[in-house]
RNA sequence: GGGUCGGUGGCGGAGUGGUCAAUCGCAGCUGACUGUAAAUCAGCCGAUUUCGGUCUACGGGGGUUCGAAUCCCUCCCGGCCCA
């Protein structure tokens, strides 16, 4: 039995940092934590698209948390609930392959594995929730279903913004929060932690908990962080700084967060201390370089997922390919076949979507050699062009291998 | 089931017989600038091309016409109202 340890300083991190709300009280939780209990949290995760982000990396960390104070924890994968998709703002989402469920959640482990532990004395579980909603019957949905009213089920605020709009809500889509509450009870966990898009569908889960089970679900809602494009980081997007980014990648993309974003990244992301995070707000008030705490929390961002020595390499990079335009220090190779069309070379190496799209680049002076644009879209490779390198917009590199 | 309105590019949304590969906004791309892959500004933004064109595309199919996203028929799908 793994012994449960009452660490006053990771329960309250638990309890305040990045945390929106917790039901039904904080100081309920913390009692529970305290009791010397051995609990039982979940975080559920829809393979709706390949990348977790690093908005999941915060649920993901307070699991960690908890694993560190030895209660059980779960990472479930929704591959069942992905099928029928959580409702989304304005639309239906559309119904997923089992290949494409799959490919989605092929590497999940591996990247939420950066941030808890699979294996160890007290190893994360990961499950998937197919193995309990795919056995149910149409009793128990119907039982399961009488559990809640189509009023509650209204309430939602995108259904109703979605009525409001004319904008087509689909019967199935009532049963995602069912679903999802059944996962709770399946598992019977004590809580469940989620954003805070998901809030409705935890709560559910707690009356499902409290009518099957009969016991308290606690839920534990994160604050969501932006994407760097200002919308919502969104697996399904793809916009969000993914856990399976290159720490060069992350670094960049969360470089470009605009700078009223900087303290809520630190907050969020990473694990600046509160009191650091003030100083800095005051230190931007009185007028110094937010550039140089946003590089900060792009290093801090990258070290939390990849660790410290990545962290500062993506540094280096950045202030080497981007702010002093100068080469990256590793640089891929591409094949050339002797004669072969720049444009050509171009669309096979993915650094152009079409012919038409490289010839574009071509003539915007998107593509240079040795540091030269390129203007001629006829132009062919061949020996003297060996070992040159090809640049692409402002960040894409490639050192040209002629063969024959 | 009846009535009515609608289905346009990754998304939102114009266009109602020719100058429509389709106004515009968002997203994306490239450049300039900078403190950044921020903001701002400029350009680009279906594919293919021997750069003359050619092909595919406005829910699907068929038709009218020299010519259709636009008109007609039919089918499919959705919103709203009524039952």
């Amino acid at each position: 039995m793994t012994k449960i340890i009452a660490d006053e300083k990771l329960i309250d991190e638990f309890l305040e940092r990045g945390v929106e709300a917790i039901y039904p009280s904080k100081e309920a939780f913390r009692k529970k934590l305290m009791s010397g209990e051995r609990l039982k949290i979940y975080e559920g995760f829809d393979p709706t698209g390949p990348h977790l982000h690093v908005g999941h990396a915060m649920g993901i960390r307070a699991l960690g948390i908890l694993q560190k104070l030895g209660h059980e924890v779960i990472f479930l994968v929704g591959d069942y609930t992905a099928k029928v998709g959580d409702p989304d703002k304005d639309t239906t989402r559309k119904m997923l392959t089992d290949e494409e469920i799959e490919n989605n959640m092929s590497s999940w482990k591996k990247q939420a594995g950066q941030l808890i532990d699979f294996d160890g004395k007290n190893p994360v579980r990961f499950e998937r929730n197919y193995k309990w909603l795919s056995k149910l019957k149409l009793n128990d949905l119907i039982q399961l279903m009488s559990n809640i009213t189509v009023q509650r089920m209204l309430e939602r605020d995108m259904f109703e913004r979605r009525i409001k709009e004319g904008d087509p809500i689909r019967l199935h889509e009532f049963i995602y929060p069912l679903m999802q509450g059944y996962d709770g009870v399946a598992m019977e966990v004590d809580m469940e932690i989620g954003g805070t898009d998901q809030t409705f569908n935890m709560l559910v889960g707690r009356d499902l908990i409290k009518s099957y089970l009969g016991k308290e679900k606690f839920v534990r809602t994160n604050k969501m962080m932006d994407a760097p494009d200002g919308r919502t980081m969104s697996k399904t997007k793809g916009n969000g700084i993914n856990l399976a980014d290159s720490p060069e990648d992350m670094f960049g993309k969360a470089m470009s967060y605009s700078d009223e974003h900087i303290l809520s990244g630190f907050e969020l992301l990473t694990d600046v201390s509160m009191e650091e995070i003030e100083k800095m707000k005051l230190a931007m008030e009185k007028g110094e370089n937010p550039m140089i705490f946003k590089k900060k929390m792009a290093y801090e961002i990258v070290k939390i997922i990849k660790g410290e020595k990545a962290a500062e390499v993506a540094q280096k990079h950045f202030e080497q390919v981007i702010s002093k335009k100068e080469l990256p220090m590793d640089i891929s190779e591409i094949k050339v076949f002797i004669g072969e069309l720049l444009i050509d070379v171009l669309v096979k190496n993915e650094l152009a979507s079409s012919k038409a799209d490289a010839r574009r680049k071509i003539d915007q002076g998107g593509v240079k050699i040795d540091n030269e644009a390129i203007y001629d879209w006829q132009l062919k490779l061949d020996e003297n062009y060996s070992e040159k390198i090809i640049k692409v917009g402002k960040r894409e590199f490639r050192r040209i291998k002629i063969t024959k």
